[in-house]
Formats: C-alpha cells, structure tokens, sequence
DNA sequence: CAATACGTACTAATTAATTAGTATGTTTGA
DNA sequence: TCAAACATACTAATTAATTAGTACGTATTG
C-alpha cells in the first residue's frame, strides 16, 4: 500500500500544477496542455493521474464521457509542505539560510522584504 | 555518459554534507559517520561516492591506504544551485511566493528579516 | 606468518519514476 | 450505420535511484 501523502515528484507536479491552473480536468485536457509543451503520450497523463489519485492528490468523479479530476488540496497548501520538506532535506529544517541564499541569488530585492515584512505584521495580528 | 553537473538526489545530499562536514574523508568515515544514524551498509557508500565522483561533485586521491574524497565545490555553492532549481521547479523560478510560503510557516521571524535587510545592504554596496 | 580487518572493483537486486503500448468498449458525426 | 475518435483498464518497457553482495587483493597485528 501506498503512504497518506506521498511526495509529489517532478513530473507528477506539472500535471498538477495545470489541473490546479483548470480547476478541474480531464486526462485530455491535460494533455493538450502538456502537448503544447512536448511530446508525451495520452496514456502516460492517464497513467501519472491515475497515480496522482491512488496518492490521494486527485479525485476523480464520472463526467459526461471521461472522468474529471480535482485537486483534493489547494496549491498553496501542497507548496507549502514542498517547501517544508526542502528546507528540511537541504538545510536541516532552518530557513534562515535558505534566505541568505535567495538573498544572495539577487532573487530578492529589499522590496520584496516589505512586503514580506508586511504580511508578518498582518499574521501576527490574526493569530 | 553522465551529463556534466547531475542534479544531487536525497541520498547522495546526504553523502555530500558529510564530506562537506569533515572537508575529505574516506569511505570508511563516511560510512561510520552515517551509521550513527541508520544502518547501511559499507559498500552502499562507496557505491554513492563513486558515483558522486563520476558526477562531478567528489574527487578522489589516493591517500595513504584508502582514498580519500573530497568536494569539488564548496557547499554553499551547490545549494545555491539547488534553491536555484527548486525555485524554478515549483514557482517557477519566482523567489516571491517562496517567501510567502516561508513566513505562513511561521519559519520565518521579523528578526530574520532584518538580518535579510543587512546582508542585502552590504552586498549592494560590494557590488 | 596466519588470521582478521580493510579496501576496491565488479556485479546485482529492488524499488521508484517515467513513458507508453494494447485490448476493448463507447460515443458520435458523416 | 459504421468508421473514426475517444475513454479506460491493464500491462510493460526503460531508466534512475537505492542498497548491497561477492571476489579478491593488501595491510596489520597478535
């Protein structure tokens, strides 16, 4: 048997990042998205959905031919804990220097950083 | 062949932080030091370090009766490139979102923050 | 020096990840 | 209606990742 919540592996987070961009979607569907992208074949979406099912990312409900699939969390929850497990594997759990690295990247700019700032102040007050 | 800088996988990240940790070591060093943690077996780590040989990341000299390995680059560099990656993989190389994920984790504090500020300061003015 | 520990090369087993083919049944438009 | 398109289930091939075993040689030490 398969884990709760297995991780998701690469090319399991591009079929769902589009089925998180289309809401919800047939196999076809993503894969006339992916096809704009590169090559791949109808049956190997099939095939990563139905796993992406069985690991409990998608659910899948009779539609009026195919079968429809939708994300069973939001992106941003699934992102979160992506993020969670990097900082962990990579800097053993403490994102301060997952900053400085970003920092150093020149990725972040200090407008960045209020912004940053800013949402802090706002979390703190709804806690 | 093996493409010239190979992505590291969860295994060999772990080999290569020793290594980093201990600036050279034999395969027998590695092996105890990982030991402390889990069991695994002798030969697995020299497989792994071969192979991180093979992809760029270990070098290896003979020394006095084992060889003995060291990185190829420093540690802070091939993490850059990880974060560089990841980045690119899931937010589709957007820092921003990263953050935002960071913060709603409450990883990150206002000090940090601040620390963040400083460091970007002086590489500004470095530049 | 002989037994034991150590080191390396070579090979291999297992599992996961990725990609796709085939068989078969359903729908639909010319 | 019937051929083409579509859908799914089932199976499978390929590659990568992970872990480890075996054979064999060298070093060390009691």
């Amino acid at each position: 048997m398969r884990p709760a919540k297995p991780t998701l592996t690469g090319q399991e987070l591009e079929i769902m990042k589009v089925v998180w961009k289309l809401e919800k979607a047939t196999v076809r569907q993503v894969y006339e998205t992916l096809l704009e992208r590169r090559r791949i074949a109808y049956t190997t979406v099939m095939t990563m959905m139905n796993i992406l099912e069985q690991k409990g990312y998608l659910q899948k409900q009779q539609g009026d031919r195919a079968y429809v699939y939708q994300p069973t969390q939001p992106q941003s929850q699934v992102i979160r804990s992506m993020v969670r497990e990097f900082v962990d594997r990579v800097f053993n759990g403490s994102a301060e220097p997952l900053l400085a690295h970003l920092v150093e990247d020149r990725h972040l700019t200090e407008k960045d950083l209020d912004e940053i700032r800013k949402s802090i102040k706002s979390a703190r007050k709804s806690r």
